[in-house]
Formats: C-alpha cells, sequence, structure tokens
DNA sequence: TTGAAAGCGATACCAA
DNA sequence: TTGGTATCGCTTTCAA
C-alpha cells in the first residue's frame, strides 16, 4: 500500500491519524491510492500499536429479553457516536460463564459494561480491578454504576392503587439472587406499610410468564385486589390467566408490571407499568465509562435514574366488596 | 511472562496453541507462573500473527426487536461453543449505516453474519466480496444465506381461516422494500387464490403496533372476518384497536400473526402466529460460516428452514354473516 | 523439547 | 513535511 502511493509507510499513517500534518497533495496521493485498493487501516494492528482497541465490551445475562436488548441498542449507538465498536457477550444466565467471559473480554476492549443483577460481588469486583469497568442497574460499592432504582415508581404505583381504594395487593417477586428483585419487594412493602395497604408476597420466583398465570389464581384466592409483579412479562401472564378465567381487569382486579417493556405497551388491556429508563441507562452507563477511561483516578461515580410509573389501562377503581346496595 | 517462568516466548506460545509440544514438566511451570500473573495471551496479537481473529460479526437491523435479538443470541450461544466470540452492530433501521458498518467489521471478523432485510442487493454483494459472509433471511443469488421463507407457515395459516369459514381475508403488509414482506405478501395471495377466499391488502406500512390499530379499522370497514398481520407487533397493534371497539377475537374476527415471537405467546387471547426458527435460523447461519472458513472454495448454499402455522386462541370460526335463522 | 529471530500491520519517535 | 526504525504481543519456521 505505502509502496502503491510512492511513500513510507509513516506518511500513510499520518494520512489517517493526523490529515493535517501531511501536503495536501501528498495526501491526495495517498488517499486516492487508499481508494483504488480498498484499502482500509486495520482496527488490529492499530490497537495492538497503540494499546487501545477502540472496543467497550457488554456482558448481558440475555439478550432476548427486551429488558436488556433495549439497554444494548442504547449502548451500541452510543458506543458508536463516540467512534467504539462494541462487543457483545450474552452469559445466558449463567454467572459462572459471566466470570469467565468478562474476564476474556476483558483482554480485548478498552473498558466493560455488565449488566449481571445476580453475580456475586467479589467476582464482579475481580473484573473491575481487571480492566475499567461500570456496573449496569446495579449498585457495588466502589465500583461506577449507573442504577435506575424502581423505589420512586413502585411508591408511586403504590400510592396510584391506594388512591383507587384498593387496601390488598400481592406483591410478586422476581428471581431470588436478583439484585432488582429484592430491591422492588422492599419498595413496595415500605410504601404500602406506609399507606397503610395490606400486602400479600408471593415468590421469589422466576420472573417467566407462566410463573405469572400460575401465582395468579393464588393472588386471588388471598383476596387481593391488585397485584404488583416483578415485571411485566410476569405481569402478562397474570393477565392471561386472569382473562382465562373471566376475572375482568382492571373492572375486578387491577394489575401494574414494570419495566415498561414492549410488552407492557402492546398489551390489552395495556399494562400500567414503572418504567426504567432503559435507553438512558445505557447511554449514561457509556458516558460514565468513556469519561473513566479518560481519567482513571476519578473517584467510582454512581449515576441514578428516576423511574416513573406509566397509568395504562390495567389499573382502576378497586371493586366493591360485599353485598351490592 | 517468558522470564517469570525461565522459558522462552515460544515456549509459552506453545503451551497454549500446542500443549502437547511441550514437555509436562515445563508446561506445568509455565502454566503455574501464568496463573500466578493472572496472564492471558493477547487476542488482538494474536490474530495479527495468526491473521484469523476468532471472532464473527453480526449485523441487525435493531437488536430492540424481538425477532433479531433471538437470532442473535442463537448466534452468540453457537458461535461461542466453537470459540468464536461475536461483534454486534446495530444499524437502527439505516441501510446506509449498514453498509459503512459492514466494511468496517470487515476487516476484524473472520466472517459476517448480515441480516440486512432492506439493504440493496449490490452493496450486499459488495459486502461478500470483501469478507466471507452468510446472509440471514433473505435470499441472495450467489451468496450463502439461511432462510426460514414464511410460505408454508402462512399457505398454512390460509387454509386453516379457510377451514374455519373465513372467505375474506385482510392481508396487511409490512415495510417497503422489505424482502420479508414480499415474500409474505405472495405467500398469501397465492394461497388464498388458490382456495378461493377473497383477500383485501393494506399497505405496505411499518411494521409497528400503531400502524396495526389504525389498520384494524380498514380491515373491518372492509367487511373481512380475518386479518393476517404481517407480523406480530402488528397483530397486536389489531388486537388492541379491536379490544377498544369491542370487537370479540376469535368470535367476530381472527387474527393472525407472524413471527412467533415472545409478544404472541404473551398476549391475550394468545397470538396464531406462524413461527420461523430463529433459533435455528441463527445456529445454521453460524455452521454456514464456519463451513465457509473451512472451505472457502465450496459453492454458496442456501439453507431453508421450515415455518410452521402455530394456532393460539387468537382465530376461530368465521362469523355467521347475514340474518341470524 | 526448547530457543532465536522474522514477521503480522499499524504507530511514534527521532532524523533528515 | 517526510522517511527510517523500534515497538506492540504473539506465532512460527529453523536450528540447536
Amino acid at each position: 500500500m505505502a509502496a502503491q502511493a510512492g511513500v513510507s509507510p509513516s506518511t500513510v499513517s499520518r494520512c489517517f491519524a493526523t490529515p493535517h500534518q501531511v501536503r495536501p497533495e501528498t495526501r491526495a496521493r495517498v488517499l486516492a491510492a487508499a481508494e483504488r485498493l480498498g484499502y482500509r487501516p486495520s482496527r488490529i494492528a492499530r490497537s495492538l500499536a497503540l494499546g487501545r482497541t477502540g472496543t467497550l465490551g457488554l456482558i448481558v445475562p440475555d439478550i432476548a429479553n427486551p429488558f436488556f436488548a433495549v439497554i444494548a441498542k442504547a449502548v451500541q449507538a452510543r458506543a458508536r457516536r463516540k467512534d467504539y465498536a462494541v462487543f457483545l457477550a450474552d452469559t445466558d444466565e449463567h454467572p459462572d460463564d459471566e466470570y469467565e467471559l468478562a474476564l476474556t473480554l476483558a483482554r480485548q476492549v478498552d473498558g466493560l459494561l455488565v449488566v449481571a443483577p445476580r453475580m456475586d460481588g467479589d467476582r464482579l469486583g475481580e473484573i473491575v480491578r481487571q480492566v475499567p469497568s461500570v456496573v449496569v442497574n446495579r449498585s457495588v460499592s466502589g465500583v461506577p454504576s449507573v442504577v435506575a432504582p424502581s423505589e420512586d415508581g413502585l411508591r408511586q404505583a403504590v400510592a396510584h392503587l391506594h388512591a383507587l381504594g384498593h387496601a390488598h395487593l400481592a406483591l410478586i417477586l422476581g428471581a431470588r439472587n436478583s439484585w432488582s428483585s429484592e430491591k422492588r419487594g422492599q419498595a413496595v412493602r415500605r410504601a404500602a406499610q406506609q399507606l397503610g395497604v395490606a400486602v400479600t408476597e408471593f415468590g421469589p420466583h422466576e420472573p417467566k410468564f407462566h410463573t405469572g398465570a400460575q401465582v395468579a389464581d393464588l393472588a386471588l384466592a388471598a383476596g387481593a385486589t391488585a397485584i404488583v409483579a416483578h415485571n411485566d412479562l410476569m405481569a402478562l401472564g397474570i393477565l392471561a390467566r386472569l382473562a382465562e378465567r373471566g376475572v375482568r381487569v382492571p373492572d375486578d382486579v387491577s394489575v401494574v408490571g414494570a419495566d415498561d417493556t414492549l410488552l407492557a405497551t402492546t398489551a390489552s388491556p395495556a399494562l400500567t407499568s414503572v418504567r426504567i429508563p432503559l435507553d438512558a441507562l445505557g447511554r449514561q452507563a457509556v458516558d460514565l465509562l468513556l469519561h473513566r477511561l479518560d481519567q482513571p483516578e476519578s473517584p467510582p461515580r454512581e449515576t441514578v435514574l428516576p423511574s416513573e410509573l406509566i397509568v395504562r389501562r390495567s389499573t382502576g377503581p378497586a371493586p366493591r366488596t360485599g353485598p351490592a346496595p
């Protein structure tokens, strides 16, 4: 390539890295040759020389889960705008793989974005020590992170239901060991207690559609008039089972989901849900990571994003109990 | 590192590449040192030396779309099993970016998986010439590809509706220029004609929820008793609008989706949908690509996977027309 | 079985 | 403004 343009490799390099450092006419010749040969500098070689790869790693538990997919998309978009590519690793919910993958990725990326709600803290710490990282949707002390605690939104949800006259709600927990499930449970309990709303808890459960369907009957039997599910998927399972039994939503029972994924907006009735700003989460995570790459000594920061209740058609006034007047 | 183990770099390299070529006791010493230092060979340097990266590129239009996310997941899993990492590029539905990205990726991966329903054929050809590639869910002559034509499933869908007594169906098309949308339209038209079912077409439309909602009214006004949507998302929009209008599904109108995504199974009523084996699509694509990497001279092959109708609760007997007896 | 040395394709420093 | 050269970390002949 250098030969083709009649210049040295150094000059070719400069043409791409610092174009203004080379005489316009030489540059033109080089670029012409590049065009002719379809030449593109090798990122690999460049990485080796520079010690930087121009790549960020993203570790998610399940890319087929809309929750993570939306984060991944935001990360992608943001990273690209900053001229970074993204290495995606899907751990398929295996915490061991998560760790192994992270270590493998660590060497070939400039920084790592880790979405790993269930990985244990020590390992997470180990990873962070090896490579600049940002943890997403989870708070780990001493590690920069971006979280959108569902507290606010869930408190709003309980207040919403309370205002509608519900006095007894069912709380459907998510996976055992899930950081967010625990936080969500706490938030609902606390808010309910403050407002004098009774809570019956179910779970922990795998946050799947069919477990939602299964637990719907239990919630009904317990006498709850409103159900707050760990996430939208479980809420949809509940909706489906209620419809099957002829229980009307929201006339007989109100249902609240969380995450406000595509599932919530496309359900009928559309699901009242706690919105987590997933795209902002992804964007902020990238920004935080890049900031960290620039200034490695900056103190680990935790960025907190607000969540909020989006009221849709699946919640309504509590049904009258007792005999009709 | 080599120094730490008291051996030459060559030997260290052999320990990882061809362990059996080194005396067990030396190997042990090297591995011990590696363990102690937390040493991992640099994939970057290795790529440069080998001319292979151990990485596959995956280009998708929208990773937040469950359809592509499921493919991506399957690709990930399969690639990892074969010791390949995956570079993910989300083009956000911009065909120009798709092309640019593909060219960028081309240099840093061993092969490319392209899911680009709307990229024009010439560019696709250009990409394929630069780097071993497999096109997914689209058929391009001279290029290895993996497709799951929805023909079979859609024919089954029309037959299903016909058997239920539907004589007039609405066909909702997807995006203009989308390869799969065209194929799907053809399939429905052809099957309907053969069975003597009337078809009213709507679209092309952006395959979104709200366009589905919008077109539901038109389909109803046209007198169709069954609606076949381009995909599940549009079908859900239709379901939502029908529910809003008090039109019962499947009593008054039957609705069929396509892709059989999570959306279809979690809808209520659950959506009858044409299943595309997305995971198999992803897996086969990886296999085909790796095969191609091994044997660059093998003729481009097109792998065809079957699609099938999954009947759920959103389809039922056609309503009686005219005055009740 | 091990070591020495060349090379992969770029960057960056120092000279010219 | 350009060219020469060492370097990044690993693989791979070729010798020892």
